[in-house]
DNA sequence: TTGACCTGATACCAAAAGGTTTCATATTTA
DNA sequence: TAAATATGAAACCTTTTGGTATCAGGTCAA
């Protein structure tokens, strides 16, 4: 509801999940991000736009292209809203410990 | 493209997301998790079939009820997913460190 | 058995998402 | 300057998505 939402919804789609893959290798251009997906430039330059607004890339202007680059720090929302749950879940095992010693100083 | 999909595409919703933060706390049947939203139980029964094909929960019959619960495991392909890049990046700063080092000793 | 209760499933709707096509604009470069 | 290159943006289309309303079926309790 926060500020994640754009980050969750970047990464639904596969074919953005895919040009992350790619710009991990390497910075590029829209067109040649194009060039490794069966659909139009203005289809791939949607996608990275969806990528911008989550955060998950940065775009930077050279000459008359943009160049797409990954931005590690814009997977830190989701790494965020995991680590609530692992917490979570480590609280959990805690208390169920807790529970097991204290039954045993019954015995 | 693997099995990844599913579980990406149940977390791109909020309200998905949120009802997975209510399991955390406690399991609870189709009802229980509508009484906390503004959505007709369709609506929520509809979104807990997503979460379920994510494998971010699991679903128990009892009586005629049927309980959710959430299913720790079914992070697991996220955690993966990121993991990759976590690597990635890792191995960018080895290598990075490495051609430092490889400068140094040209001195 | 008969209601009351919990859920499943279907039909239907509006809005969002993913694509394409087309045209305009800014940069290079010959 | 002119042509080629790289992109931005808008209009349009189809499918998916998130929701509702409605009805049928299984379960519990009196």
């Amino acid at each position: 509801m926060i500020t994640e939402q754009p980050t969750f919804k970047a990464l639904a789609d596969p074919t953005r999940r895919a040009i992350l893959r790619q710009l991990a290798n390497s910075d590029m251009t829209i067109a040649q991000v194009s060039n490794n997906f069966d659909m139009t430039r203005a289809a791939v330059k949607k996608h990275l736009t969806v990528l911008s607004d989550g955060g998950l890339i940065t775009v930077r202007t050279r000459g008359r292209e943009r160049v797409n680059a990954l931005n590690p720090d814009g997977f830190a929302p989701v790494r965020d809203w995991l680590g609530f749950f692992e917490q979570f879940w480590d609280d959990r095992l805690t208390d169920l410990k807790t529970a097991i010693e204290k039954d045993r100083s019954n015995d």
